[in-house]
DNA sequence: AACGCCTTCAACCGCCAAACG
DNA sequence: CCGTTTGGCGGTTGAAGGCGT
């Protein structure tokens, strides 16, 4: 049995508060309290229920409220136990004084959950997302009904086909490289030093930090897969879930060229060692190894950076 | 200026658990 | 123990304002 809403009972007011509503609330909590909701409304003079009241009162007019935007370390520490504590408003409100959970879920929903997509982060794992990977079958789909469009061979298509691939690949790294900054400069045992040991690695690199990278240049892969469908974030158990498409997959340090068949769907084979740990793996060597695909496993050409990747205009583009 | 689309956020809704009689 | 009341929470909605065309 189920209790009524109850501003469902007859004639309470619903909607925008008045100043002079605002006025009433105000003044007789000031000098009475609020003991109970239930019959605050009639002892203030308010034509609304109580829970509107409460509300009204604890998400707008209680003194101690702070408001305007949220500061960097507001954002930081949401971030943070959102990570840990998910959906939780109220929880995560505690942990910052003069902020209610109703404004934290908005600024959450409005501003820090775009802004982790963006950066190719799942907000709900807070993990790279891989969930492009999962998109690849349709891709596949898609280049096939373009090709019977076209009527062109299917072998003039493959070549695209492993480029999106080997692309999907350095996109995989590229949040898996973002992922760990993130985690390293919001984690709560970050040190100074650790900081510096994490940007001195890059640094070595020598190409790693693109001086400005536009957001907008961050491609969103893909939208709302079921929390239940997301991978775990390993690269190397995407590629091998999705060998239909792995052409030119990671083993070490080195990209495998492709073993063609002759069947009319190139047999795409996936090394029994297929690939490390991506954090694992040194960026200088990833930087210098990966390569464009080539058919006959030749005529590689190395990408300097991934600053390369990031700045790719064409590439993203694909996902813009 | 007018229109449509998008974003923001205050407010509402429905559910749950604790308290109460 | 059971039904009801109450406060609290997270999800959702819709009005208002901003912005581009």
């Amino acid at each position: 049995m189920g209790r009524p809403p109850c501003c469902d009972e007859n004639g309470l007011k619903k909607g925008p508060w008045t100043p002079e509503e605002d006025e009433k609330l105000m003044s007789y909590i000031q000098k009475h309290g609020h003991a109970s909701w239930r019959v605050l409304p009639e002892l203030a003079g308010l034509n609304r229920c109580g829970k509107s009241c409460r509300l009204r009162w604890t998400n707008y007019l209680k003194p101690d409220i702070k408001r305007g935007n949220f500061s960097r370390e507001e954002e930081q520490t949401i971030l943070q136990l959102h990570s840990i504590l998910g959906n939780k408003w109220s929880a995560i409100a505690k942990h910052l004084p003069g902020r209610t959970d109703n404004e934290i879920k908005n600024f959450w929903n409005t501003h820090l959950r775009k802004k982790l997509i963006k950066m190719g982060i799942d907000p709900i794992t807070h993990r790279p997302r891989t969930d492009f990977f999962q998109s690849l079958p349709q891709l596949i789909a898609l280049a096939n009904l373009r090709q019977i469009i076209e009527r062109q061979p299917w072998d003039g298509h493959i070549e695209g086909l492993q480029t999106v691939a080997v692309q999907a690949a350095k996109l995989e790294y590229m949040q898996s490289l973002l992922h760990s900054a993130v985690s390293i400069v919001t984690s709560p045992t970050t040190t100074t030093s650790s900081l510096n040991t994490f940007t001195t690695e890059l640094e070595q690199t020598n190409h790693l930090c693109p001086p400005q990278v536009p957001s907008s240049s961050v491609p969103e892969l893909a939208v709302q897969v079921p929390h239940s469908q997301m991978p775990s974030t390993s690269f190397d158990q995407e590629i091998g879930k999705t060998n239909l498409f792995s052409n030119n997959i990671v083993n070490g340090n080195e990209w495998c060229s492709m073993e063609a068949d002759n069947s009319s769907q190139k047999s795409l084979l996936v090394p029994e060692n297929s690939i490390p740990p991506l954090i694992d793996m040194p960026v200088q060597n990833f930087c210098n190894t990966i390569s464009t695909p080539n058919c006959d496993g030749g005529n590689s050409i190395p990408l300097s950076s991934w600053s390369e990747i990031l700045l790719d205009e064409e590439l993203m583009g694909e996902f813009a």
